[in-house]
DNA sequence: ACAGGAAATTGCTTTTTGCAAGCAAGTGAC
DNA sequence: GTCACTTGCTTGCAAAAAGCAATTTCCTGT
C-alpha cells in the first residue's frame, strides 16, 4: 500500500480519481467483484479488450494502492489469482451507484431491470446481501 | 446530448467511464456541484491545475453528453456561465459515495469530519437536504 | 473607438495508450 | 527428462492524449 506519490490535492473526489480515475481500473474491479474473474487472462477475455500492458500496469497499480491483492491459487500454484481487499471491497457504494446512474441514463445498458429495480427499492439490503457473499 | 461514439459496450460500470472516466471530468462536476463555481475562470482557479486546452475539450464533452448546459450571466452577458442538468445532478450519490470511501482511506482528506459523520449516519436525508437547495 | 477581461484556440513537447510480437516460468503428457 | 502448452507478463513502436505557454477572439462597459 505504497500511495507516495505527489498529490494534486485532498479533495476526496480528487484522491478517488487519483486511484482509480481512468478509462479500465474499475473494469477489473467490476471483474472482481461481479464477475467472479480472478486470473490475468479472466480480465483479458472481458468485452472491453483491455490490452496486456496497460492490464499489467493497473494491477500492479491497485496492488500499491491496497485495493487489490496478488496470490497463488492452492490447487495449481503457478496459477496467479488477484482478490479484492477490504479497500477493494468497500468500492461497492459507488459501483452500485454508478449502475444506478447508468441505468437510468444508458438506454442500452446491460443493467437488468430487476437488478435495477432492487437496487431502487432497497439499495441498504442489496448491498448488505452481497457483502454476505464474501 | 450526443452520445454517437462507438461504445465498449453497454456495461452500466464502463458506460459511466466513457461518460467521466478521466483524471478531470468529476473534478469539475464537483465544482459545479459543491463549490458553487460557473465560470471557466472559477474551473481554472481550483487547486488541481487543470489547463484551458483539457477545460475547454472537457466542458464541450460534458454539454454533448446532456451532464452540464452553458448559458450566459443574466448580469453580464458576456460571462458564459456552466450548470449541472439533472442527469449532472444525478451524480449526487456517485458523488457522496467516492466522498465516503476517499474519507476512510485518505488519511490527509480535506473531507470534514461531521460532513463524513453526516454521510455515515443518515446518507439519505443529505442527499434529500443537498437536493432541497437545487 | 478603445481598454480590459473572460473564454477559448493554437503550437509544440512530453506522457500515456494501443497493438503486435516475444519471452519466461511452470505443468502435464509421454 | 523433455517437449509442447498455457499463463502471465515485457518490449518496441506508432498513435493519441495531456501539459504548458503564448496568442486570439469576443464581448462590454466607458
Amino acid at each position: 500500500m505504497a500511495d507516495n506519490f505527489p498529490h494534486r490535492s485532498h479533495c476526496p473526489i480528487n484522491y478517488a480519481l487519483e486511484s482509480f480515475g481512468d478509462k479500465w481500473t474499475l473494469l477489473i474491479i467490476r471483474d472482481l467483484m461481479f464477475n467472479d474473474k480472478e486470473s490475468y487472462g479472466d480480465f483479458l477475455a472481458s468485452g472491453e479488450k483491455i490490452s496486456t500492458n496497460i492490464l499489467a500496469d493497473r494491477l500492479k497499480r491497485l496492488e500499491e494502492l491496497g485495493i487489490v491483492t496478488k496470490g497463488v491459487k492452492e490447487s495449481n500454484r503457478s496459477r496467479v489469482v488477484y482478490s479484492l481487499t477490504q479497500k477493494g471491497r468497500d468500492l461497492l457504494p459507488i459501483m452500485l451507484e454508478i449502475t444506478r446512474w447508468s441505468g437510468k441514463y444508458d438506454a442500452n445498458t446491460y443493467a437488468s431491470r430487476s437488478f435495477l429495480a432492487r437496487l431502487e427499492q432497497d439499495r441498504d439490503k442489496l448491498i448488505a446481501a452481497i457483502r454476505a457473499g464474501w
